[in-house]
DNA sequence: TTTTCAAGAATTTTT
DNA sequence: TTCTTGAAAA
C-alpha cells in the first residue's frame, strides 16, 4: 500500500478524508474526478470499511472497470473485486435478477433495449387500430420512457389529470391505454425495459421493507459519479438506499449535463444541498488536462449559460496553442481538411493515429470523415450509430437465444418465427395472437393450444408450428447442458442462416456472415473470460445479461485508430487532439433544441463537453454546405462559435482552392458513388481488397477455401461491388465477393 | 405466403 | 440519400 494521500493536491485531498454523512463534489472538466473517486474508495477500506459495503455507480461499465483496476492496483485484487461498481442500469439488473419474484417477476426476465420497445409498441398501436400518423411508435415510447424515469406507473398516470391533459390536447388520448397494455405485455414475456430496471428496483424497495433494509445493510457507503446525469428514478433509489446510514457521496459537475433527453434532471445535482442539509460540498477547480487556451476558451462559453454552479476552472498548464477554427466549403471539404491535418500532425510530431479524435453531435456526420481518412488510408474506429450488437443478422441469433433463455418473449419469437422463412406469415401470427390471449398464455404456449378440430389453422400450418416449436424446445434442451458457444453454434447451424446468406450473394449478405462469425468469436470471447474469473459462469443465460447491458462506450479504444464519435460518447474521456466538427446552426446547437433556452444550453453544455476533451489541440470546424438527403443546404456557422473569446481562437485561411475544390467535388457527386449502406467493423478489409482487386482474370483458375476449385468465367461490377463469377467443381456457379473472398490463383 | 417494387418518410444525443 | 411500409404479383 503505497501513500495514496501524497498524489492529490489540498482540494482533491478534503473529500477523499471526508469521513461519514453526506457530501458531493463539485468536480470541473479534467479535475481528477476519477481519481477522488478511486482514492475515497481506497481510504474507507484503509479505515476499515468493508469492501462488502460500498456501492460505486458510475456512467459506464468501462468506468467501472477501470476504477477498479486502479483500486486493485493500489491494495489487492482479492479486496478490490468485492466492491459492486458498475452502471445503474448492469447493478440494479443483477439485484433484480435475484429479487424480482418479489415483484412477481420471474429471474429469467430479457431485457429489452430501446428497438424491442418500439416495436412491441408499434404492435400494440396496430392491435388497437390507432391512426398511426397521430400515435408514432417512436414517440409514444419516448414519452413512457420519460414516466417511468419520473416513477409514474400506470396508475400514476391515469390519477394525474394534468398528463391526461396533455396527451388529449396532442390528440392522443389513447395514449394510457397504450401504455397500460405495453406493460401488461411486458409483464406476460417476463421482460424488463431499461426504464424498467430502474422503476422495478424502486418497486421493489417500496414493496418489500425486508429488502430495503437488507441493501440498505448492505451498501453503508455509496458513491454516484456523473451525478448531474442521474434522472429522478435514479435518484429515488440512491435516497432509498442511503437513508439509513446516508454515507453516500456523490460526483459530478453540471457543467457536463447532456442527458436530459434520457431523463436527467440536472436539478439533483444543483439541490443536493437542499435534499441533504447536513451535507459537505467540495470543489474540484484545477484542471490537469488541458492548456491554458482551450480551458481558458471553454469557460468562456459557458459563462454564456445562466443555469449553473458557481465555480471557476483554471489551470497551471501550458498556455498553448490558439484554438483553431476552420472553414470549409462543404462537409466532404471538412473531412478532407481533418484527414490531411491529421496527417499532417502524425508526421510532424510523430503521434499515433489514438491521439486523435474527430467528435460530433450527429452519428450521421461521421460518414464525410470517413470516407476522407478511408482515402488516405488512415485508420480509424467509429463509436456509436449502428452497433454491432443492433445489425439484423446479430438480433436474429440472439432472439433465437433469448427465446431459449424466455421462452415468454414476445418480440424474439416474433423475429424469428419466420426467419429464415418458414413459411409461417402476418396471418397465422394473428390467429396466434388471438388464441394466446383467449388463453392467456405466451405467443410461444399458445402453439400448444391449437385444437385440430377448430379449423382455424390448416394442418399444414400446424405441423409448421410444432416443427417450429420442437426446433426451440431442442435447442432449450440443449442449452441446460451446454456453454453459450455451443449452443450458439448449434443455432447457427441448425438454421442454417448461414447458409440462407451466402446463397443471396451480395456483398451485403458477406457482410452479415461476416458478422455472424464475428458474433460467434464474441461469445468464444466471452467463454474465455468465464474459464478465468473464479466460479465462472459460461451458461447462455450469463452471456445474454452480459450482452443485454452492453454499449458503445464500452468498446476499447484502439491504439491505432483514430476515434470518431458523438460527443454524448466522448463524455469522460480525453484525447491529445480534438476535432470538433459541424459547426453549424440547426446542426449545433440542433435545430430540435433552437426553441427554449434551457436546451440551448444544454447544447452549450455539450460544446462545453467537447472542447474539455482536448489535452493539446482543439480544432473547431463549420461548413458553408452540407450534403443532406440528396440536396445542398446552405449553413451559418454556429452560435457558439461566437460565444468563445476571440483572443483564444485562430482562424484557419487554408482553404484557398475554394473554386477548384468546388467543381472536382460536383464532379465527385456526379459520379455514381458504389453503395456503402453498410458499415464495417473491421476497417482493414477494404485495404485488402485493393490488392485483390487486380489479381484476378477471366479463366483463371482459383481456389476457395469453402467451395474448392474453380475456374473464373466473367468478373462484374465496380469498386466494392467487384464480383467474379466463378465456376467450381464442386460446388457448380457461385458469385463471389472479391472484397471477402480469400481466393488463391492456381497456377 | 412470399417476393418485388414503388412511394413516402425521415433526420439528435443512449443506458 | 436511405430506410420503411404497403400493395400487387407470383
Amino acid at each position: 500500500m503505497n501513500n495514496y494521500l501524497e498524489k492529490l493536491n489540498d482540494e482533491q485531498k478534503l473529500p477523499v478524508l471526508h469521513k461519514n454523512g453526506p457530501l458531493i463534489v463539485i468536480a470541473g472538466a479534467g479535475s481528477g474526478k476519477t481519481r477522488v473517486l478511486t482514492y475515497r474508495i481506497v481510504h474507507l477500506i484503509n479505515k476499515g470499511v468493508d469492501p462488502f459495503n460500498i456501492l460505486a455507480l458510475t456512467f459506464t461499465n468501462k468506468a467501472a472497470t477501470e476504477m477498479k483496476k486502479r483500486i486493485s492496483e493500489i491494495i489487492s485484487e482479492s479486496i478490490s473485486k468485492n466492491i459492486w461498481m458498475g452502471t445503474f442500469h448492469s447493478v440494479f439488473a443483477r439485484i433484480l435478477r435475484s429479487e424480482a419474484p418479489l415483484i412477481g417477476y420471474p429471474t429469467n426476465f430479457t431485457i429489452y433495449d430501446t428497438y424491442d420497445s418500439e416495436k412491441l409498441i408499434s404492435n400494440i398501436i396496430k392491435e388497437l387500430q390507432l391512426d398511426k400518423d397521430n400515435y408514432k411508435a417512436k414517440k409514444i415510447r419516448n414519452r413512457i420512457s420519460s414516466l417511468k424515469n419520473n416513477f409514474i406507473t400506470v396508475d400514476g398516470y391515469f390519477k394525474n389529470p394534468e398528463l391526461l391533459e396533455i396527451d388529449k390536447a396532442s390528440k392522443t388520448e389513447e395514449f394510457g391505454k397504450i401504455y397500460k397494455e405495453y406493460v401488461r405485455r411486458c409483464f406476460k414475456a417476463c421482460v424488463m425495459d431499461f426504464d424498467d430496471l430502474l422503476l422495478k428496483t424502486n418497486e421493489l424497495l417500496n414493496k418489500s421493507p425486508e429488502t430495503l433494509l437488507k441493501y440498505q445493510d448492505k451498501f453503508k457507503y455509496i458513491l454516484v459519479d456523473e451525478y448531474q446525469d442521474t434522472n429522478y428514478s435514479q435518484y429515488l433509489i440512491v435516497k432509498s438506499l442511503a437513508d439509513r446510514y446516508e454515507n453516500l457521496c456523490v460526483v459530478g459537475d453540471d457543467s457536463q449535463s447532456i442527458y436530459s433527453f434520457r431523463g436527467a434532471n440536472i436539478d439533483n445535482i444543483l439541490n443536493f444541498r437542499k435534499h441533504y442539509p447536513d451535507s459537505k460540498s467540495y470543489k474540484l477547480e484545477q484542471n490537469y488536462r488541458s492548456t491554458r487556451n482551450i480551458v481558458e476558451a471553454a469557460n468562456s462559453l459557458i459563462n454564456h449559460n445562466i443555469l449553473k454552479l458557481d465555480k471557476t476552472i483554471w489551470t497551471n498548464n501550458n498556455i498553448g496553442d490558439k484554438v483553431i477554427l476552420n472553414k470549409s466549403l462543404s462537409d466532404a471539404d471538412e473531412g478532407r481538411f481533418i484527414s490531411s491535418n491529421i496527417f499532417e500532425m502524425k508526421s510532424n510530431f510523430y503521434l499515433k493515429n489514438s491521439s486523435f479524435a474527430v467528435l460530433y453531435r450527429t452519428n450521421a456526420q461521421s460518414r464525410s470523415i470517413e470516407d476522407a481518412l478511408r482515402k488516405i488510408n488512415i485508420e480509424y474506429q467509429v463509436f456509436g450509430g449502428l452497433s454491432f450488437y443492433q445489425r439484423k443478422e446479430v438480433k436474429d441469433i440472439l432472439a433465437y437465444l433469448r427465446l431459449i433463455e424466455n421462452i415468454n418473449d414476445e418480440e424474439s419469437l416474433r423475429r424469428i418465427i419466420n426467419f429464415p422463412p418458414r413459411g409461417i406469415g402476418q396471418a397465422t401470427l394473428d390467429k396466434l395472437m388471438i388464441l394466446s390471449n383467449e388463453h392467456d398464455v405466451s405467443l410461444f404456449d399458445a402453439i400448444s393450444k391449437i385444437n385440430p378440430n377448430t379449423k382455424r389453422f390448416s394442418t399444414r400450418t400446424i405441423e409448421k408450428l410444432e416443427n417450429f416449436k420442437n426446433l426451440v424446445l431442442s435447442f432449450k434442451i440443449y442449452s441446460n447442458s451446454n456453454n453459450a458457444y455451443e449452443t450458439t453454434s448449434l443455432v447457427i447451424n441448425k438454421t442454417k442462416l448461414i447458409d440462407f446468406y451466402r446463397n443471396e450473394g451480395t456483398l451485403e449478405s458477406s457482410n452479415r456472415i461476416e458478422n455472424i462469425e464475428e458474433l460467434l468469436n464474441g461469445v468464444n470471447d466471452f467463454i474465455q473470460q468465464q474459464s478465468e474469473v473464479f466460479e465462472g459462469d459460461n451458461s447462455l443465460s450469463k452471456y445474454l445479461q452480459d450482452v443485454a447491458l452492453y454499449s458503445e462506450t464500452d468498446k476499447d479504444i484502439h491504439s491505432e485508430k483514430v476515434s470518431l464519435m458523438s460527443i454524448h460518447m466522448a463524455k469522460g474521456l480525453e484525447f491529445p487532439i480534438v476535432y470538433v466538427v459541424g459547426l453549424e446552426e440547426n446542426l449545433f446547437p440542433s435545430i430540435m433544441s433552437i426553441n427554449s433556452r434551457e436546451e440551448i444550453e444544454e447544447e452549450r453544455r455539450l460544446f462545453y463537453v467537447a472542447m474539455t476533451r482536448a489535452k493539446e489541440k482543439l480544432i473547431l470546424s463549420h461548413c458553408e454546405q452540407r450534403f443532406k438527403w440528396g440536396n445542398i443546404i446552405d449553413c451559418e456557422p454556429s452560435r457558439f462559435i461566437g460565444e468563445v473569446d476571440d483572443k483564444f481562437l485562430q482562424r484557419n485561411n487554408t482553404n484557398k482552392n475554394y473554386i477548384t475544390q468546388k467543381i472536382n467535388e460536383n464532379k465527385l457527386r456526379l459520379k455514381k458513388i458504389p453503395n456503402r449502406s453498410f458499415k464495417k467493423i473491421k476497417t482493414n478489409t477494404i485495404s485488402s481488397f485493393k490488392k485483390y482487386k487486380i489479381n484476378i482474370n477471366i479463366n483463371d483458375k482459383v481456389y476457395h477455401d469453402r467451395f474448392g476449385e474453380g475456374k473464373v468465367i466473367e468478373i462484374e461490377g465496380e469498386g466494392n461491388n467487384i464480383r467474379a463469377n466463378i465456376n467450381f467443381k464442386i460446388n457448380g456457379e457461385k458469385k463471389i465477393l472479391l472484397k471477402f473472398a480469400k481466393l488463391k490463383i492456381l497456377k
